[in-house]
DNA sequence: CTCTTTCGATGCATCGATGTATCGAATACA
DNA sequence: TGTATTCGATACATCGATGCATCGAAAGAG
């Protein structure tokens, strides 16, 4: 209840909802035609504002991107988070690749949007770090399900230990997802990143093909 | 020699150059600034022309930009085709991802250039197309090497055959990839691409980490 | 219910990018 | 070398997007 120096501006109800609204909307367009190719003007008439709305809330489209990749990105880990803590202390590794799969390849529209954001990343060593660091809540999340289980299950050894062995997870992630952005084929990505990481994951003798 | 119905434009040398001098100008500054954050004077500009050249010799940015990505993705399956008949009929893995691995994390820029185009083409059907073909492409090539070493090398078994395993050669390069346009670390990502090819091609009880 | 503060809509001025039309210069061909 | 043709520079008109400044309306505090 203390007044923090700076005088708080009253708390205001229906501030959050538009900029909720304008988030929402932005997502839907910048998945549509692409973040180079929106308009402030275009995410307004989504959201049903004009641009008035906008400036109030946000100082540019770049920072509205921003605040929306956040979102969805803690979301989407938290997801993971919960597909991995999922099982017991014994790792099944089929049964987690499964759960894993399917929230990291649920919405294409995301990766759309996500891979926007690298390309915008690319070029923005600061905004980068923020992109890093995601990236590295996701592997460490992999990674200590799997040093968890480092007893039950080896893991081939070409990969080093369960750090090594979550960056190639990512990375197996990161191509399918490549592939799925072209063919628009979300069944097989799903399939074929079962695949990947279960020939990564388990020794190349334990797993034979049906 | 036959006058083909339409008048043949006058076989013009200068025309050819500064065609080619506004692809290299638009590589440069697309690596540098994005697709979709470039201008067409700012190509000119970099390019030492001025816009009544651009609109001379392309119709749009988009035009220039497709035209750019065939230029140098021929000539990289071109290099990759050459480091892949480089060794005899025998098949030496080490060898033959080394050489793949140097040619495919060459040039940093080529990378952003390519995710852009791909960002593109997630949303153009028939632009991506021309991008799958490109793959397909470059797939059919690691496939064959693989099938032509086939009974020397065994490939592990989860990933099927020569094609599956051409598949996971590709995705694990666009997976490396990724991670090197955010950490922007050349040597690391040459290390750990053949490090990933090197599980995914061997037997896992095949190879221990040094 | 009233009053004060904040939010968001509207109108305006500006700026940059685009595409085209025109014209001088460079080039191929005789 | 002369000449017809192409190439590319310049100038112009247009359009869309941006950011701001102003004002009415909504919402919280008393």
């Amino acid at each position: 209840m203390a007044a923090e120096g700076t005088t708080v501006p009253r708390v205001t109800r229906r501030r959050v909802r538009t900029r909720a609204r304008l988030l929402d909307a932005a997502f839907a367009v910048f998945a549509a035609k692409g973040f180079g190719r929106v308009s402030i003007e275009e995410v307004c008439d989504a959201a049903g504002y004009s641009r008035g709305a906008f400036y109030s809330n946000f100082g540019s489209l770049d920072e509205l991107f921003f605040a929306l990749y956040r979102q969805r990105a803690d979301l989407i880990a938290e997801q993971v988070a919960g597909a991995l803590a999922q099982d017991g202390p014994d790792l099944d590794v089929h049964a987690s690749v499964d759960r894993v799969t399917e929230v990291l390849l649920l919405d294409v529209d995301w990766l759309l949007v996500k891979t926007d954001f690298l390309v915008h990343a690319a070029r923005a060593p600061e905004v980068a770090r923020t992109l890093l660091e995601h990236r590295d809540r996701l592997r460490d999340t992999i990674a200590g399900r799997l040093a968890r289980a480092a007893g039950g299950t080896a893991l081939p050894a070409v990969l080093g230990d369960a750090d090594g062995a979550a960056r190639a997870v990512v990375a197996a992630y990161d191509g399918v997802t490549v592939q799925l952005l072209l063919d628009k084929d979300v069944e097989h990505a799903r399939s074929w990143l079962k695949q990947l990481l279960t020939a990564l994951l388990t020794d190349g003798s334990g797993t034979r093909q049906q």
